[in-house]
DNA sequence: CGCCGCATGGACTACATGGTCCCGCTCGGC
DNA sequence: GCCGAGCGGGACCATGTAGTCCATGCGGCG
């Protein structure tokens, strides 16, 4: 579903794709649509649990640089083909499946949580000044990525990925305490 | 398509919408699929008029706020939902449709390029320093503006669109001449 | 005024795909 | 070792959709 799209995948491909068949499929999820927003869950699950490593500890400015070039670096292996696995998903699935959109959501929510969890650690260090408001970096970062993997997927090259999440970090620069 | 999404919508769609029958459509476009590369340079031409419109006068940071203004409140319609006409377009065909993904990313350059000319003409004229990069900058607004059309149009909430948004601005405006 | 040609509408077809069902196999209990 | 229950496989069905085709009516020309 990743690679094809959601819509475009056929129960016949689930079912290629995890050797099963039908009954099975039908005996755990009730239809398409339940089956879909077990993977948009699944899905979510597994990027906060990368997400989760990559950033419970992030504490300073360098480490949002690795942060940074860990995921330019993961998208660089396909050549920004696909995209981010929750962004591509909630652009196909936001106006159409309203439950899987609020689990997208939440989603989005929690990842720029980590995020903004990481910028107040790195405030109550003195790293970043008291005015920063980490929230909002957080979000700024997050449309940052998003966008710029929307770009990247559409142009099949990174670069605006790039630019856009250096854009993001010297957003992030300009608040750190002299 | 914009609504419900291209593959969500039906040759069926198509005819009641425009009022017309199969044998017209057919007519006009050999297949659903050129019909969807048509809906995608109609739709390219479309944006890039009015960004033209908008665009090819900004001369000013006022001009990129207003600009600015005119793209949230334009999505706040509509709480965000569907998100942006290129982008979303981009997100379901990248992966499916090479020709319209190529459309598309010629697309992106040329709206970026329109920025980036405005904030040429801001550099030109000393209001921008001669170290910004506007082709840079430009990326960098329509990262922030993609990527806050998809977090808006998943929270069915503006609010991260305009943060994304602000941050860019915050960003240009980080290179203007004291 | 009538006839011919062609665009048009919408019924029709073939097919893909979501969803159902029954047969057979396996595994557990007696 | 035999029997029965329950699970899994994949054939099957119904439906919706892309794409075709022919009867109809309208306009243009003689």
């Amino acid at each position: 579903m990743y690679v094809k799209g959601v819509n475009a995948t056929t129960l016949d491909d689930v079912r290629a794709a995890s050797n099963t068949s039908k009954s099975q499929l039908y005996n755990h999820f009730p239809d398409k649509e339940e089956l879909v927003r077990a993977v948009v869950a699944a899905r979510a699950a597994q990027v906060l649990e990368r997400e989760r490593g990559n950033l419970q500890r992030l504490k300073s400015f360098r480490g949002l640089v690795r942060w940074r070039d860990a995921l330019v670096q993961r998208n660089a292996l396909q050549n920004g083909a696909y995209g981010c696995a929750l962004g591509s998903l909630a652009g196909e699935l936001a106006d159409q499946d309203d439950q899987a959109r609020a689990t997208l959501a939440e989603s989005f929510v929690e990842w720029e949580g980590l995020l903004a969890a990481g910028l107040r650690r790195m405030q109550e260090s003195g790293v970043l000044k008291p005015d920063a408001d980490p929230e909002k970096l957080a979000t700024g970062l997050m449309a940052a990525l998003q966008g710029g993997y929307l770009l990247a997927e559409t142009a099949h090259d990174i670069k605006p990925m790039e630019i856009a999440l250096d854009m993001a970090l010297d957003h992030v620069k300009s608040f750190l305490t002299a």
